[in-house]
DNA sequence: GAACTAATTTGACATACCTCTAATCAGTTG
DNA sequence: CAACTGATTAGAGGTATGTCAAATTAGTTC
């Protein structure tokens, strides 16, 4: 990473994006590109107590649970969310540095352009 | 949209994104999770003068004009750029509503779960 | 340890995506 | 208007992605 030191990478409205950044982030930003996966890491982040339980995250969808795992998988994976198993069951959490990468980048371009 | 009036939809950290809210960010979202188009929207965003003309964008990628056109129609359907042409060239700016959606979605979850 | 529940891994399939070449549309200029 | 440059559209090919059924791993309980 050619970041700027500190929070995150540069914003991407300052300056342009270096190639490797703009890989990176991208490998984050396809992450969370799933409606799903989006819905699966609100429903943690917003969990009492931070942490949500798989049985908890299946049971909200339509969806198998097999298909569940591997949408956690790839959230993991990105390093979005981490996990533990407690007994019988595996309790989810979310990685907030991570996902702060991802406000950072597109808080700057909030700001109009300098018209 | 059951989104919180004003800013944005639901931020993602506070309660559970619904499901339609997050088919919705899920496209923009997706628009986003491409390295070329991360780098484009970023190239647009910190040109001077807030716009860019395809030419100037194009050259900077390894990859035919024809692709760079395909990407930048992603980025403008899923409303995050337009465009104007100005006698021979194309021009490009950031729709800046747009790009404030997906910061306000993250930003939230920066703050550590409550603990 | 046998039977059961929770969760993940594996393998397969249909769809979506990224890139290219070739063809077309839009404007300018001799 | 013919020739040229800038940009987009159309179509094709190879790869990646989302989903499921079946099989496997991890832990509990009788």
């Amino acid at each position: 990473m050619t970041a700027t030191a500190g929070q995150c990478c540069a914003p991407i409205a300052r300056e342009p994006l270096s190639e490797t950044d703009a890989a990176e982030l991208a490998v984050l930003l396809k992450a969370v590109a799933d409606p799903v996966r989006l819905r699966l890491l609100s429903m943690i982040g917003s969990h009492a107590g931070g942490e949500a339980c798989v049985c908890d995250l299946t049971d909200a969808f339509d969806l198998t649970a097999p298909t569940i795992s591997h949408h956690l998988k790839v959230l993991r994976t990105a390093g979005l969310i981490d996990c533990e198993r407690r007994g019988t069951w595996v309790y989810y959490w979310i990685i907030p540095a991570a996902v702060a990468r991802l406000g950072a980048l597109f808080t700057p371009l909030a700001e109009p352009a300098t018209a």
